[in-house]
DNA sequence: GTTCTTCCCA
């Protein structure tokens, strides 16, 4: 990828333009074969006119880049780092492994003897008599074993038995629990439902003295239903002296981040009005997730107003806000916006890479603009950036959601040329295609094909394909579907949503 | 016997 070799404007973005502005547009006729100045070529959409009436869906191209070029640094500069002199891990030899192999095995230990607590036994004492040597990888693994087999009967009894070894764990000569641990057990309560014990853990980790961290904040805001105790529980945490939201800079944005992940689009409106209120700057961190949030709210004029606010405070655009600013444009079906975009993006030396373009093309193709779709993908690699699975994957579902399946194979066929490994979502992307064009047999082979690729379906694409099959009356053939699912002992618990069918 | 989440796509 070279910088400022830009990505041309040609016949095809003169085509894609026909798509996104019929009325005017800069290529629209002919003779106007575009005036390629940076000035001009922001004017995608005329002259920043939202055009007649219509709720705008997308980025107004006419505002986003021509402000930003008055107030972004010139041509040239701070490249964006993209060094990956990734950490190497190593597995871990000798004595290391050695020691997790033996926690293992007295986790297991411990594990057993906590189920046989009850009238009769004690497992205090049977702990103290095993004297195991208490670690936090001990009792990590002892609380793992807890947490993965809760179910509907023993969720009332495992936050107890938790409890009861965690406090045994904690009373043990030289060793005190530390926030991680707090957070673990806390895990434990969160997957049996125990949201009051959740609280009071709390407190005692703030009776203790000890931090409170982002992961405990996570767990306790996933297990908050209600709204007000969501609010309750951020106001808590902004105030907590004991709030350690490394490696953000404040502990506001530690929440936003964390609300982001969750998706808690409404609640991260009402942190960043918080925040605002209570005098606290926001930063790129704060622009980018507010933006998204707004996006996936659908509130683009709050979004826009953002954006323009971020560029007056002084804030440059990084790559994650061009990603957000790239799949708000797709969406939009405006790919000649896009393209000056990645252009722009090139001049001020943060080079689009596989992501900017994946978004770009994914947003494209949820805007059913398949042609564009196409055009970035192909610019994509001639700029350089190998296609990745997610690429690939983004091209296939949106042809197949077009009703293109010829071409969402032909990428399907190339993507495996490439040696790019499909997975669960490709071949799920996949086997819908095929049931689009009634090729029933193709779709399940194709099933049975991504298992011996090493790739087990996740439930959806076992429903979906037994619904599509009996959409179109094949029955007996959905039937061998759930059939081959049971026998290879997938998701038995959920075999009651295929309702009506029998195991025989 | 240890920190653990910087935000980005299906």
């Amino acid at each position: 990828m070279i910088p400022g070799a830009h990505l041309p404007p040609l016949r095809a973005a003169r085509a894609l333009s026909a798509r996104l502005c019929p009325s005017r547009h800069l290529y629209s006729d002919g003779s106007r074969n575009g005036g390629e100045s940076p000035s001009d070529t922001v004017h995608i959409n005329g002259d920043g006119v939202r055009e007649g009436g219509e709720e705008v869906t997308g980025l107004d191209a006419g505002r986003f880049p021509r402000e930003m070029l008055l107030r972004l640094p010139p041509p040239g500069g701070p490249p964006e780092s993209d060094d990956d002199d990734g950490e190497n891990f190593s597995p871990g030899h000798g004595p290391r492994r050695r020691f997790f192999e033996d926690v293992r095995l007295e986790a297991d230990r411990i594990f057993r003897i906590l189920l046989q607590d009850g009238p009769g036994f004690s497992a205090r004492q049977a702990l103290d008599e095993m004297r195991p040597k208490v670690s936090n990888a001990l009792i990590r693994e002892v609380l793992f074993r807890i947490v993965v087999s809760v179910d509907s009967v023993n969720r009332e009894r495992y936050p107890k038995l938790a409890y009861k070894f965690f406090v045994w764990a904690g009373q043990q000569e030289g060793y005190r629990h530390n926030t991680s641990m707090y957070n673990v057990v806390m895990k434990v309560f969160a997957e049996c439902g125990e949201v009051k014990a959740m609280w009071r853990l709390l407190e005692e980790m703030a009776e203790k003295g000890l931090p409170v961290s982002a992961r405990t904040f996570h767990l306790l805001i996933c297990s908050s239903g209600k709204v007000g105790l969501r609010r309750r529980l951020v106001e808590r945490f902004i105030k907590l002296s004991t709030f350690r939201y490394r490696p953000f800079r404040n502990a506001f944005n530690a929440i936003l981040h964390t609300l982001l992940t969750i998706e808690q689009y409404s609640l991260i409106e009402w942190v960043h009005e918080k925040m605002i209120l209570e005098g606290h700057l926001p930063d790129i961190l704060t622009y980018n997730i507010v933006m998204r949030a707004k996006y996936m709210l659908g509130k683009l004029d709050q979004f826009h107003r953002l954006l323009d606010e971020m560029g007056q405070n002084g804030f440059t655009p990084d790559l994650h806000t061009y990603n957000l600013l790239l799949h708000v444009l797709g969406k939009g079906d405006k790919p000649l916006a896009a393209l000056n975009l990645l252009n722009y993006m090139s001049d001020v030396g943060c080079v689009p890479n596989v992501l900017h373009f994946t978004n770009l093309i994914d947003g494209l193709g949820r805007a059913g603009n398949l042609e564009a779709c196409r055009y970035f993908f192909d610019e994509m690699v001639k700029k350089g950036c190998e296609p990745d699975v997610v690429s690939y994957t983004v091209m296939i579902t949106s042809y197949v959601a077009a009703g293109e399946f010829e071409e969402a194979q032909r990428f399907f066929d190339d993507m495996l040329v490439r040696g790019q490994l499909p997975n669960v979502y490709t071949y799920n992307s996949m086997i819908g295609g095929l049931c689009t064009v009634g090729e029933f047999d193709k779709a399940f082979s194709m099933l049975k094909d991504m298992e011996l690729h090493g790739c087990t379906p996740n439930f959806s694409v076992y429903s979906s394909l037994v619904s599509r099959l009996r959409n179109a009356g094949k029955d007996s053939q959905a039937n061998n579907v759930i059939k081959y699912m049971t026998d290879k002992g997938h998701y038995l618990h959920l075999l009651s949503r295929f309702g009506g069918y029998k195991r025989c």
